[in-house]
DNA sequence: GAGTGAATGTGGACACTGTTCACATTCGAT
DNA sequence: ATCGAATGTGAACAGTGTCCACATTCACTC
């Protein structure tokens, strides 16, 4: 479909089947991603994809990979178009919020990618200890990195941040999981905007510790705009 | 296994594929259920199923409904030992904690169960619109009543009512996931208790718009037992 | 009590999936 | 040019959901 050619091996097989395991986890989950599907889009036999995947599950783990990549890339793109005449306090509670509406419009605008993003079936499940740095994804970086940048402005005392980045992670995961599989579902937009909005604002007061400050919240210009 | 007689048809099939979908799902999760295994630990053809029911994806629906029933369960009974030697005002807290902490060990207890519970395909994804009362599942309705009882006993505000259900479902419900599939899971079982212990606190909070009042928090006797 | 229609369970078949085996092709280095 | 390693192919097997025609049994009527 793209490349002209065609005529020896493949070239780069491997990077054309998580491609198109991506279109399909886009389209159906990580239930979609298909070992068939996807060697059948790459004009393939079936078993060719086992020179490059000991499993299905191997495939699906790297289609995951991409997807929290596009779940990153939507948080950053969001985080940096924060307005800059803020105070640095202001400015950083924004972008903490920006960090947990831009997670919940991903997972409304993609949640094909987004279940596969949290795809994870029991892998090394044998190896004794794990590290927690090894298991970190780039989203959760993200929003690290972003309340570390609430106490360097002052917006978050030190002894509040300890356990803040499970809290802010659990609510807005939570209110996404049930945003693309629970009773939210079938609400029209605007209402699950609203419930965004609050649900986020919320963490942010659970996690400073007292209600928001003074400047009404700005955040949520909509939708966002996902990779291919 | 368990009757005696087997000469007929069977007398309750339905029942006995749901029972045994639910073994399976608390096995191995909603994907585990299977209508040929299920069938097969019935003692029966594989078609049997297609007379109770229309599809594999009915039958799931069916053990998740026992599962959110499970689920309920053991929040209902985790809210029901809340001591009585407390305020109005403590003790509706208590019992939010109690039923973030609970719904929070049920997951960890019993994850393939938990999976299963929000178990949802596109089911009358034609339907036009649905009210949020169809949907409403046995546990967010026990949410909802503590909540309530909060406003009643003086401890939430009535104007933090709003919303307030889904923040704290989604803190709770986030961080179940998380525990289960995330990052969490490798860690050591005391870690994740302080975890999902601050993760609710920070809810509370969040709720109330105010850190926790003076008693420190009770809850948590370690695990919970769930039916079979 | 025999008979009849509805409910329920069976057997066989098909398409689809992951996966393995032996085999074919092609690439890259000697 | 040759030979080993990398990569892709074909046929086959087990497992799954699902449909079809057929068999059994229940419940009820005459």
């Amino acid at each position: 479909m793209s490349s002209p050619a065609r005529t020896y091996h493949h070239g780069d097989l491997r990077r054309a089947l998580v491609s198109e395991g991506l279109q399909l986890a886009r389209a159906g989950g990580p239930s979609a991603v298909t070992l068939r599907e996807a060697t059948r889009a790459a004009g393939v036999s079936p078993n060719a994809a086992y020179r490059h995947f000991a499993d299905r599950d191997e495939l699906v783990r790297a289609v995951a990979g991409e997807a929290q990549l596009a779940l990153a890339t939507a948080i950053m793109q969001r985080v940096e178009a924060t307005p800059d005449d803020l105070g640095p306090a202001d400015a950083a509670i924004e972008r903490l919020r920006r960090v947990g509406l831009a997670y919940i419009d991903f997972a409304r605008g993609e949640p094909g990618l987004f279940e596969t993003a949290f795809f994870t079936q029991d892998t090394h499940a044998n190896d004794a200890i794990v590290t927690l740095d090894d298991e970190i994804v780039a989203p959760f970086r993200l929003l690290m990195e972003t309340l570390d940048a609430m106490v360097d402005a002052g917006a978050l005392s030190a002894d509040r941040r300890p356990f803040a980045e499970w809290a802010c992670w659990s609510a807005v995961h939570g209110f996404a999981d049930i945003a693309v599989h629970g009773p939210v579902r079938w609400q029209p937009a605007p209402v699950i905007d609203a419930l965004a909005a609050a649900v986020v604002e919320s963490a942010i007061t659970g996690v400073r510790g007292t209600p928001t400050p003074p400047g009404a919240p700005i955040g949520n210009p909509s939708a966002e705009t996902p990779p291919a």
